[in-house]
DNA sequence: TCCCCGTGTGGGAACGATGTCACAGTCCTG
DNA sequence: CAGGACTGTGACATCGTTCCCACACGGGGA
C-alpha cells in the first residue's frame, strides 16, 4: 500500500434560501413558492429568482424541509449481506425504482448480524425515513418499525405477515418444482441443503420439498436434509461430508445460490460427475450457474424485480397508510440446465 | 404473480424532546444535556430523563439535529451498478466502515448514466451528508461536490486526482503482472479486452499491458486490443468476432471481470480449449472464476478493502478537512489458475 | 363611490434539537 | 461571614424551510 501526498484547497459558507431571497430582490416566502412551484409568483419575479438561485448554486436543505414538514422523501433498505449478489441484486432494483419515484437510498447491509439490524432500524427513525424496506432475520425490525408509525415492507423473507405488507417469491412451488423434477428422472435419495426450515423462506422451501417427495410416495430420510449454516465455507463442509459417506445421495437440491456454490466446490473436489453420479439443481440462479461446466439448473426469481417490487409497494402504502396490507409473490421458473439426468444404473 | 390482503394498523405523533421533559419532569434542555452527554445533569435526573426516554420510545430527529450542527453523520456512496458484484462488494465495505464509524450511508446506484449521477450528487447536497465516495464517471461529480463544501473520495477510478482524495489499486502494476505472466508462458499474440483506454483506470491497465509487450519485445498489435462496451454481451460480441478469425490471439488478457465473463462465454461458445487453444487472464478476481473448469487466472483486488478504505479515508478527511489530499494505492495479486499456459505448438 | 375578489408579496410562527446565558443554590476557603 | 467556585437548571435564540395569514394593488360590479 503506496500513499501520495498533495496540496489541498479551502471552503465557504452554503448559500441559503435567505441569499437567494435578497440576491433576487425579494422575499424568502416568495423565492420558496416561485421555486417548489406552491402558491403564487409572477412570471418575471420566478425567473429572476431561478436565475438567482442557479447563479448560488443554491440547493434546498433536504434537513430544514422535512423538519417542516415533517416528511422526508427518502427510504431505508435494509438487507442481510451486500456481497451475495441475491441482495446485491435486490438492492439494485429497490435502487432504480427509488430513484424513479423520487426517493433518496438509505442503505444498511446488517451483515446477518441482529444488533446491526436494530442499530440501522433506529438510526432509519432518526433519519425519520418515509418508510422501509427489509430483508428480516425476525420479527423484531418490523415490530419496531411499525411501532414508530413507519411503513414496513417486508421482502424475500416474511416474518410480519398480516401486519405489514410483504415481497416474496413463490418459494414452496418453486421448491416443489426443482424437487419434482429430479423425482420425475427417478431420483429417490434427495438431499436438500438448507439454511433453515422453521421460518418463511426456508420453511416454505422445505414445505415444498416435501410435498413433491409425497408426491411421488418417497419417504423423507432426515439425514438427507441439512441444515447448513449461511456461509459458503460451511456448506462446502457439509456437503463434503455427506458426499463421502457410503450411501450418498444420488441428486442434491440447494434452497438458495450460497449453500449451492458450497455443494458445487464440494462435488468438484470429490470428483464426481454431475450429472454422472449426481445431480444438482439450485433454488436461486446466479451467473455461475450458467458459466460452469455442466451448467447448473436452477429456480429463477426475479432478484431486481423482487427489489423493485417492494420500492413500489412501499411507495403505495405511503401514500395509503390505511389500506389493507398486501402480501405480493412473485412467480418463480425452473430453468433445466445440464446438472440434471437421471440416476446412475446400480 | 399473486396477491393476499388483509385489514392494517394506524398509527400516532412521534414523540419529541418536549414529551420527553414533562415525562420526566424536567426541562428540554436538561433532557438534551442528559441524552447527549454533554453539559451537566445530576445522576438522579440523568435517571429519570433516560427512563422516560426508554419508556417513550424515544429518538432524537437527526433532522433537527443536524439542522441545528450544521454537520450530519451520514456519507454517501456513490457507485455504477450495483448488480456487478464489484461495485456490490465494495459498497459493502464501505458500509461496514461506516457503520463502525458511526456514519449512515446513502447509496445510490448511478448505473452508469452521467444524468443519474448528477441527480444523486444533488440528492446528496441537499442531505448535508458529512462526505461522499465515489466511483466516478466524469471529474464533473467531483467538482460539483467539491464546490459545494462537501469531501469525496473517488474510489477505484479517479478523475480529480490532485485535488481530491483517491482510492484506487494497483492497476498498472496489476496488468502488467498479468500480461508478463503470458509473455513468460511464451504467448506473443495477446489481445486485451477493455473498456477504454484514456483514463484513469482504463489507461492504467493499457499501460500495464504495453509495458508488458514492450519488456518482451512484443510489437503491439493495434487489432488485438479490444474496447468493448460495458455489459457482457457486448463484450462476448466483440470476443465471438475476433476469437473467430483467421489469426486469433492465442490468449486474452480481459480488464474486468465483465468483460472476462464475456470473453469466457464466447470461448465456450466456440468450443475452444482454455487453457489449450488459447489462455485467459483477468483483472478482478470474481467468485466464478475459481468455480468454473479450467479455473481462470485473475488479478485479484480487495474490492471490500478498497470500500472500507475510502470510507476510512473520507472519515479522516471530514476530520481534518485542511489536510493535503492523499491517494492512496492498495495492492494486487496476480492468482494464477488453470486457465494459463504455453499457446499451442503451429 | 364602495366593496369584493383575484393576484402577488412579505412577515412571522412554526418544526425539533442544541447550546449559550443567566440564575439559583451549595459548598468551600480565606 | 463574605465572596468565589462549582453544580444544576430553565429561558431563549438559532438552524433553513414552509406555509398561514395579512396586506397591497387594481379592476369590475353594484
Amino acid at each position: 500500500m503506496t500513499v501520495e501526498r498533495r496540496p489541498s484547497p479551502s471552503r465557504s459558507r452554503r448559500p441559503t434560501i435567505k441569499d437567494v431571497a435578497e440576491a433576487a430582490g425579494v422575499s424568502r416566502s416568495t423565492v420558496s413558492r416561485a421555486l417548489t412551484g406552491r402558491g403564487y409568483a409572477a412570471s418575471d419575479v420566478r425567473e429572476r429568482v431561478l436565475r438567482a438561485a442557479a447563479e448560488l448554486g443554491y440547493v434546498p436543505d433536504v434537513m430544514a424541509r422535512t423538519l417542516k414538514q415533517q416528511v422526508s422523501r427518502s427510504v431505508g433498505v435494509l438487507v442481510s449481506d451486500l456481497r451475495n449478489p441475491f441482495y446485491a441484486e435486490l438492492a439494485a432494483g429497490a435502487s432504480r425504482e427509488a430513484r424513479e419515484r423520487g426517493y433518496t437510498m438509505v442503505l444498511a447491509d446488517t451483515s446477518l448480524s441482529a444488533e446491526a439490524e436494530s442499530e440501522a432500524a433506529e438510526a432509519l427513525v432518526a433519519l425519520r425515513v418515509a418508510g422501509v424496506v427489509v430483508t428480516p432475520n425476525s420479527s423484531a425490525v418490523s415490530t419496531y418499525l411499525s411501532a414508530h408509525g413507519i411503513p414496513v415492507v417486508e421482502v424475500d423473507r416474511q416474518f410480519a405477515a398480516g401486519s405489514t405488507d410483504g415481497v416474496v417469491v413463490g418459494n414452496r412451488v418453486g421448491a416443489r418444482t426443482a424437487t419434482s423434477h429430479l423425482v420425475e428422472l427417478g431420483h429417490r435419495r434427495i438431499a436438500l441443503f438448507i439454511d433453515e426450515t422453521d421460518w418463511t423462506t426456508g420453511y416454505e422451501r422445505y414445505q415444498g420439498y416435501l410435498e413433491a417427495l409425497a408426491a411421488g410416495g418417497i419417504k423423507v430420510e432426515p439425514e438427507l436434509v441439512v441444515s447448513s449454516g449461511w456461509d459458503v465455507a460451511d456448506s462446502r463442509r457439509r456437503a463434503l461430508d455427506m458426499l463421502r459417506g457410503p450411501d450418498r445421495p444420488t441428486a442434491v437440491f440447494a434452497a438458495n445460490n450460497v449453500l449451492a456454490e458450497g455443494v458445487w466446490r464440494a462435488i468438484g473436489e470429490l470428483g464426481l460427475r454431475v450429472p454422472g453420479d449426481i445431480s444438482l439443481v439450485a433454488f436461486d440462479d446466479t451467473p455461475w450457474m450458467s458459466m460452469v461446466s455442466p451448467t447448473v439448473s436452477a429456480v429463477s426469481q426475479n432478484t431486481y424485480g423482487l427489489g423493485a417490487t417492494a420500492v413500489r409497494r412501499l411507495s403505495e402504502r405511503i401514500e395509503m397508510p390505511e389500506a389493507d396490507s398486501v402480501t405480493t409473490v412473485l412467480n418463480v421458473r425452473l430453468i433445466s440446465r445440464e446438472s440434471t439426468a437421471p440416476p446412475p444404473e446400480i
